[in-house]
DNA sequence: ATGTTATTGATAATTATTATCATTAAAGGT
DNA sequence: ACCTTTAATGATAATAATTATCAATAACAT
């Protein structure tokens, strides 16, 4: 007996799939109390740490020193608008020629890769930014 | 009178832009103390955002929950052992094609491209990992 | 040289994350 | 279905990371 299915730990992670917006941790337990406000927020803390680990969800990294989270695994890259801070997803982003390139040009072994894209969105764009 | 350049802020610049190991704050001001003593901690804090912010050093995005700084603000990439989790630099990493791809997929207004590999160094490889 | 005020160092306060621990409840065996 | 085991929970304390406060200092324009 190694790891246990909790009703607490689905219930994360069927939250932060449903939510589009990349959350942190605190925003995601805002939301998870809406489903069961009976839920710690030790709680989210761990299971958000055990579905890492298990590649069920990922961090999205970012430069705003928060650590925000993405229930989707598939292999995508994002975009942070630096004016109102939203994440956003990019799919199609290849990166196989970067991690090619790297193979030539060093000794490096590499099993992830990550692309953040910053700049200004659309919705932002239009409101004369 | 907006700034002013300051003896700490200088030795805050200086110290990381010698260290090729891409600190963190607590790194780097373990550092500083070598140089003086009697620099604080939160002096080193305040000058590494205002250094950031002017862009004369840069965040190094990592997966490791704790922000690393490099004073390389030239454009170029980054590489994590998984093994002994040091940060290595990446020159030559070609970001234009993806930003195209971008441009042509999205309506968003792209400044900044930031590329994570993670893996295995060379040592760790040969340290049978 | 002097006055203004941004910056500093020390420290308190805040925020983010992890550890502790008694209690609860999954999951395997009977 | 009922024990048994123990991973996981909820509440909270503890720790770590970062920011705010404030009197004293020191850049730098004049």
């Amino acid at each position: 007996m190694n790891t246990r299915n909790t009703r607490q730990k689905e219930i994360v992670l069927k939250t932060l799939c449903e939510l589009k917006t990349h959350p942190t941790i605190l925003e995601l337990y805002q939301a998870v109390l809406h489903k069961d406000a009976s839920i710690g927020q030790a709680t989210v803390y761990r299971n958000v740490s055990k579905l890492v680990e298990e590649g069920k969800i990922q961090k999205v990294l970012t430069k705003d020193g928060v650590t925000h989270y993405d229930g989707d695994c598939r292999n995508h890259s994002h975009f942070m608008c630096n004016s109102c801070h939203r994440l956003f997803d990019l799919y199609g982003v290849n990166t196989n020629n970067l991690i090619k390139a790297v193979r030539k040009s060093s000794c490096f072994i590499i099993s992830n890769t990550y692309v953040l894209f910053e700049g200004i969105c659309e919705e932002c764009m239009d409101k004369c930014y």
